[in-house]
DNA sequence: GCAAGGTC
């Protein structure tokens, strides 16, 4: 048997296809794909890898000093020379500068003590997919001989070289040879069959070398950075070759903002209308400089109610069609539909995988010729109605693609393969599916003529214009409306014509700095510097956002983020541009041509990060308190009424929910709570304070829908809300009492809750909405008999049941069961509280309240799953 | 608890 062994299930499959007598039949060992064929007769299989299957590391416990060099403690204490790879640099040993690693530190432990050791420790590999190299070896050791087919790259030859090192375990001397294919077509693919070459080993150490340069630099100033003001787990001050250059353009530009001077500017603005049309008019100079000019200009024109037109000048321009996507540009047209790059990369991934996408990690713009374009539209057509109209134009036209500057073999750009029920798509991958499919439309036609229609008016005798874009004739803009402007059509008009003109207006103006980066920008920016590669670029910006470096969208740098990169700047420049990665690129090179080795290259790189240690533990605790400074200013909300000192956001320890807490604490005791579920944002200058009692307000912003603002005082006249009676408590009424339900607000809290008034009696209680004015209806509800109440939201009034248990809620058509489940026995268990106060007073009667205790719960899931197995 | 690179 042949086993083939590629980077991917996808590349697997493809030359399983390619290579066929026949067709291929797919197979699963284990959980995993993988594809039979025969070729001339020989038994062949193919399998994809998922890209390395094996991740760099320290060795667990390893120790230095200067006798032994590295050594390891067995739990007896017992002293083995640790299994380090030969020829590895010793760290420089000073006995005066450097004591040996003291008893009980190793290079796991996160000590700064550590970090000079660090610097110079052995790298290890261990398995990361465990799973596919037990179905790796448990074929290679069936086979007569291997094929390595991974990617024709850097990283690919490094995937290749790893899962040898994994065959060689189980099979030391099965014949293994690498087939360098550029592209999953035919010729390519039997061309790299028919002429094997030798796995290329200086390829695939320069590989490693990347590998092992980004682990040491990153785990090191990652580690220091963490250590100089240790914030507690889960705040890791990352840093890294790509991610640090990446925070610091968007520092960069954030430092251009505030170092920024606008300048004054004056415009003359107004409306023209002719007939039934109105349009904007403007004064011909659009930035006057000088206020006098401006002034001089204004009262000329101030007043007056009609102006003539001089020239109507009419000029058309063509708008070409987009080039294909590639996984950058597909980002970007997606970033600027609201979708950020790593959540098109997640929805892209799931669209591919379920077939309706091609391949998302590509760089080339430029469809192959092999490509079946015209068999797309058609399949387009068929599965996405709204789409077929203009599939049908593409399909009679001549079909001429676009293409993209960046031209490579390995995939074709991202498209849709026509294939598949886009119909049943949810809300995000509907909207990146069409945004995919409409450019592919557009890539194949022609272009759009929009046309500029531009008036020179006389008004009083200074010169004013008004100018209006007309889509004229669409083009690919009838697949592809993403970013058109509005159609501003002027009404038809012709030299010596009078038009009416009002509200004419001067406008005191300033210049703006320049943009912050949106996450879409930012991919660009990487690209064109080098930084990342197509498939980590997305994930980088997020892993910013993630280490709280980076916040909002447009994307601005935290305090923290900002004081990382000063550190950083000043005691480890080269970790913040992008040089790191160019120079980088060179040494690889070198090692993949021979003319250098991998040992040299990371020990010339460990060189350079060991010459900047000692420098950074000097510093260790000005860093500190930056970094302290930094975290407390990003926290800070505003000032506390008080006492005057810094309100930051704090996280409680118990209840691990957020409060805003007193910097003054424990001296002054003032606290807020603060909503939950929802994203809290400062808000900065006066606007973040409440003109009613002096506390901060806070931007809140919930999930998937309208940010509001609101005092945090819960005591704040702003938030007082009175009791409202919503009707009769239907549990006590079942009791044959009587009781009323309240909506509350509390005092402490803020939060809303509805109880009854007979609370010596009856544990209803049940939570509201924290936002929405509430309204009692008088009605009752058909399930359960509690008052229904309208909560007024942003998008309209809604009508609930107060009751949290109702039945009526529960009742999902999709899933049914939980539904009946619940409304056959609703009476059937109780909260502590109530079964308490049940017992006391009255017996247990049918409550439609019936609140569901955890352990209750946890028992209704079990018997749930037990039963749908 | 570290990076960046593949891919799921």
């Amino acid at each position: 048997m042949v086993l083939v062994i590629a980077e991917k299930n996808i590349a697997a499959k493809k030359i399983a296809q390619l290579l066929a007598d026949g067709a291929p039949k797919t197979d699963k060992v284990y959980s995993t794909q993988v594809y039979r064929f025969s070729v001339d007769g020989e038994e062949w299989v193919s399998m994809g890898l998922a890209g390395h299957i094996l991740a760099p590391d320290f060795p667990e416990a390893i120790l230095f000093d200067a006798e032994r060099g590295w050594y390891s403690l067995t739990d007896d204490g017992e002293i083995l020379p640790a299994d380090v790879p030969d020829g590895l640099a010793r760290p420089p040993y000073d006995s005066k500068r450097r004591p040996y690693l003291p008893d009980g530190i190793n290079i796991k432990s996160w000590k700064v003590d550590s970090l000079p050791y660090l610097t110079w420790a052995p790298v290890v590999k261990h398995p990361a997919e465990k799973e596919i190299i037990r179905v790796l070896k448990n074929l290679a050791k069936k086979a007569d001989s291997i094929i390595i087919a991974t990617d024709f790259d850097r990283e690919g030859e490094l995937i290749g070289a790893d899962a040898l090192s994994q065959v060689r375990e189980v099979a030391p001397d099965v014949p293994v040879a690498r087939a360098r294919y550029s592209a999953l077509i035919k010729g390519e693919v039997c061309g790299a069959f028919d002429n094997l070459v030798e796995l290329d080993r200086d390829l695939a150490d320069a590989g490693e070398s990347r590998q092992h340069i980004d682990l040491i630099w990153g785990a090191v100033l990652t580690r220091y950075l963490t250590l100089a003001k240790f914030g507690g787990f889960g705040n890791v001050r990352s840093a890294g070759r790509v991610q640090t250059p990446t925070l610091a353009l968007v520092v960069a530009r954030e430092r251009e903002r505030l170092a920024f001077v606008p300048e004054d500017y004056w415009q003359i603005r107004g409306i023209g209308a002719s007939g039934d049309t109105a349009f904007k008019i403007a004064h011909a100079t659009a930035r006057f400089t000088d206020e006098q000019k401006a002034k001089t200009a204004f009262a000329h024109v101030q007043g007056k109610t009609s102006g003539t037109i001089v020239k109507v000048a009419t000029r058309a321009r063509k708008q070409a069609p987009p080039a294909p996507f590639n996984t950058t540009s597909l980002q970007a047209a997606a970033a600027s539909e609201g979708i950020s790059p790593a959540r098109t990369m997640r929805i892209a991934e799931s669209l591919y995988m379920s077939g309706l996408i091609s391949y998302p990690r590509v760089d080339n713009t430029v469809y192959p010729p092999s490509e079946d374009l015209a068999a797309i539209v058609s399949g387009l057509a068929a599965s996405s109605p709204a789409l077929a109209p203009v599939c049908k134009k593409v399909l009679a036209g001549p079909m001429k693609p676009t293409r993209g500057k960046t031209e490579t073999t390995d995939h074709p750009p991202i498209h849709p393969t026509g294939q598949g029920s886009p119909e049943s798509l949810d809300g995000g991958q509907r909207k990146l599916y069409n945004l995919i499919a409409r450019r592919f439309l557009a890539t194949l036609m022609g272009p759009a003529t929009i046309e500029n229609t531009k008036l020179s008016i006389d008004v009083a005798g200074e010169p004013l214009t008004a100018s209006g874009d007309v889509l004229v004739t669409a083009g690919f803009r009838e697949a592809y409306p993403y970013g058109l402007k509005r159609d501003e059509q002027l009404p038809p008009l012709s030299a010596g014509d009078v038009i009416e003109v009002r509200d004419l207006a001067l406008e005191a103006k300033q210049t703006e700095p320049p943009a912050r980066y949106s996450q879409g920008r930012l991919v660009q920016e990487m690209e064109k510097r080098g930084l990342g590669t197509k498939s980590t670029r997305a994930s980088i910006i997020e892993r910013l956002y993630q280490v709280r470096y980076l916040k909002n969208d447009p994307i601005e740098p935290s305090r923290l983020g900002m004081a990382i990169i000063d550190a950083l700047a000043a005691y480890a420049p080269r970790i913040t541009t992008p040089d790191m990665t160019a120079e980088l690129d060179g040494d690889m090179t070198k090692v993949a041509e021979g003319a250098d080795t991998e040992a040299h290259v990371v020990d010339h790189s460990r060189a350079l990060l060991a010459g900047l240690i000692d420098n950074l533990i000097d510093h260790k605790d000005d860093l500190g308190e930056a970094i302290s400074d930094a975290v407390t200013a990003d926290a800070k909300v505003g000032v506390c009424p008080t006492c005057g000192r810094d309100l930051v956001m704090k996280a409680s320890a118990k209840t691990r929910g957020n409060f805003i807490g007193c910097m003054g604490w424990p001296e002054c005791d003032v606290t807020y709570p603060v909503p939950s579920g929802v994203k809290l944002e400062p808000i900065e200058g006066d606007d973040g304070v409440c003109p009613e009692c002096g506390a901060p307000k806070i931007k809140c912003k919930p999930f998937r829908s309208k940010a509001y603002e609101v005092c945090v005082n819960p005591r704040c006249p702003t938030n007082y809300e009175p009791d409202l009676k919503v009707g009769e408590c239907a549990v006590c009424a079942e009791a044959g009492r009587h009781g009323d339900l309240i909506a509350h607000k509390s005092e402490r809290s803020g939060k809303r809750f509805i109880r009854c008034t007979n609370y010596d009696e009856c544990a209803v209680s049940y939570p509201l909405p924290a936002r929405g004015k509430l309204q009692a209806t008088g009605e009752t509800c058909e399930h359960c008999g509690s008052p229904i109440v309208v909560v007024e939201t942003a998008r309209g009034p809604w009508r609930i049941c107060v009751n949290m248990d109702c039945p009526g809620k529960e009742k999902r058509p999709a899933r049914g069961r939980r539904g009946t489940a619940a409304a056959s026995k609703p009476a059937a268990k109780k909260t502590a509280a109530a079964k308490k106060s049940a017992a006391k007073k009255s017996p247990a009667k049918r409550k439609p309240a019936a609140k569901k205790t955890a352990a209750a719960k946890k028992t209704a899931a079990a018997k749930k799953s037990a039963s749908s197995r």
